[in-house]
DNA sequence: GTCTATACAGCGATAGAC
DNA sequence: GTCTATCGCTGTATAGAC
């Protein structure tokens, strides 16, 4: 990635945050020059397609960041270390609960409508990335694709409980208990 | 009930549908007038508080249903009627999981700040009501609070995932398991 | 690339006739 | 109670100077 690759995903990242804080209708213009320090000229030199089209990219460098952390080595890696890892990365992506899912956030309301495929998609390959990497492990197929959504379920509902607690921990413990939940087919 | 507050009711439960729908930003006055075939002046007749009081009203009239149908049961009944009694009114609730959770959504974005401990209360209770029903169905302690998280973050998730990947079956499905799981122990 | 100025539609909210 | 008209503001988006 070369330097001005580097500076636009840094700005679409910022972006991201926003409408991780306020959702896609919250997220105005006016906050994200006012927190990207960017007027609305740069913004639409970025982005053409305007704040849809900023809402895609932060989609896509989400997508982006699991399939290199996480799908990609649950499909290829050897299992044990694979989903170890992916709890690593979890725990970091979403700062130990501080920080939701972007694609949770919009799949709950309108919003979906818009993005319906990006959200899908993700989703879709969460799951069966995951189940592959159970039934690798040994897991047989339908107890694996049991226990992967329950586990991709179980992440989305502990960042909502989270949110809602106004308490991280309660992200760390659900995610603690997950991990220990697969951990016993390994 | 007289006839007069179960008109306001049912009005209410219009509004919140709109709000699941859309999210607290995206449910315009424009929207609700329209879906309600009320004109502003009626609306801001019944709700002198504006929008920001019609969604802390269907709310209220969320927290109300579940305390009536669920929380009260679980404190109060039998432990594994009540906990059954919850499964039903789970899926009679979200439709099977085509209805999201008003509180969950609105817990995910800027919108929590406005109505903080609504959904605090809402989701403190609803855990300790199923910690406490486990406790007196013979569970210890500190495994009961983890059960307790564990099935309410995990419908949350389920709800969020059923609408991710628009298949309700994927709610039906989590739901039966995560029954499952706490029947093990009635 | 970045800014300021601006277009115009839609927002939440209010007033007042009926 | 319900409506229509309208307020002031903010929304997204665009134009054009620099």
């Amino acid at each position: 990635m070369n330097p001005h690759q580097a500076e636009h995903a840094a700005l679409i990242a910022q972006i991201a945050e926003i409408f991780r804080h306020c959702g896609y209708e919250g997220a105005s213009l006016s906050r994200i020059t006012e927190r990207t320090g960017l007027g609305k000229g740069s913004l639409y030199h970025f982005f053409p397609g305007g704040k849809d089209a900023m809402a895609a990219a932060a989609l896509a460098q989400v997508d982006d960041w699991f399939r290199r952390r996480i799908f990609q080595p649950l499909e290829r890696d050897s299992a044990p270390g694979a989903i170890n890892g992916m709890w690593d990365a979890v725990d970091e992506y979403f700062l130990s609960g501080q920080r939701i899912c972007l694609m949770g956030a919009f799949a709950l309301d309108g919003t979906r409508d818009r993005f319906t495929d990006a959200i899908g998609a993700y989703f879709t390959r969460w799951i069966s990335a995951l189940q592959r990497a159970l039934e690798r492990a040994g897991v047989d197929g339908p107890a694996a694709g049991e226990l992967a959504e329950d586990t991709v379920a179980g992440i989305q509902g502990a960042l909502t409980l989270a949110r809602a607690l106004n308490d991280n921990g309660q992200f760390v413990r659900s995610a603690r208990r997950l991990r220990g939940r697969l951990a016993r087919y390994l």
